[in-house]
DNA sequence: GGATTCTGGTTGCATATTGCAACCGAACGG
DNA sequence: CCGTTCGGTTGCAATATGCAACCAGAATCC
């Protein structure tokens, strides 16, 4: 799972950018929370050149992010998140959700993340104090090991 | 703010992905986020090429993501998060809180987000239903447009 | 106030990464 | 069987990145 070199050891953020910061991989894990899992539903779905989606596959793979299951009555590949992929929903909600507020106009169509007992999108997330409040910015410090 | 073509027009993850969605760029709005604001100071803390960082500083201007700020006292250039900039704060948060759980060993040192009112580690940020219940991927489902 | 340093870049070139198209063997479908 | 799909690999061209040198204007030193 480790990189030979993180880009700074002690930061969480730089950590996680270094295994999942990057266009392709990030669009490869949001279509595996759709439910794709083969090779050539991946390229079809993001046009991306198959040598590089072999690459980031590979190296999703490495980092205990994707699983590669060869199941026996199919023997081709099929990926799966594994539960530290899985973990990652609450940053692709966060992409999402931040692209609905942000870059979108406001007559402008997009699809929407539904929650299944409800039939409504999902609520927006955000960090809240333990009263509920708003978490923003200006409350919080980084302390430095 | 939009780029000449998006990867997929109706996906606000891609969407978000085409503004933001770039190492370089997702640590220098974190350290944005710590209260740096000087090229020199991005330059210093993250070890980027010169010419990149000029690159990176023009488009997320461009991206109404930071602005430039020119003040009397000071003629050098400062980079401020704009609102837009400040709500990528979920994002960051996010991807901080997934590195602390899967980046690192149980043993390894890290540095935390405080939160300054309780001097305490934030909470996790987690998308949950209305009864406080937490939403994994499987509960949901992506409606396209 | 003159010299020196710092800041916020730009430019040119070398290197690394990505994209594209062709190719390939194994597996499936009829 | 014969053609097609799948899951890649390979080689080459185009693009992006990194590095070092350079530069003008502002601040600092003395």
């Amino acid at each position: 799972m480790t990189p030979r070199t993180w880009t700074d050891r002690q930061c969480p953020v730089a950590r996680t950018l270094d295994l999942v910061g990057d266009r392709w991989v990030l669009l490869i894990i949001r279509d595996a929370f759709d439910g794709l899992t083969r090779f050539s539903e991946f390229q079809r779905s993001l046009g991306i050149a198959k040598n590089i989606l072999a690459d980031r596959l590979r190296l999703l793979v490495e980092n205990g992010i994707l699983r590669r299951v060869d199941t026996g009555a199919d023997s081709r590949a099929h990926y799966r998140l594994t539960p530290r992929g899985e973990d990652l929903f609450t940053v692709i909600v966060g992409l999402r959700q931040w692209g609905e507020r942000n870059a979108f106009e406001a007559d402008e169509e997009h699809s929407v993340l539904i929650l299944e007992q409800t039939g409504e999108p999902l609520p927006n997330i955000d960090p809240v104090r333990a009263d509920g409040g708003r978490i923003v910015a200006r409350d919080t410090h980084v302390q430095k090991v």
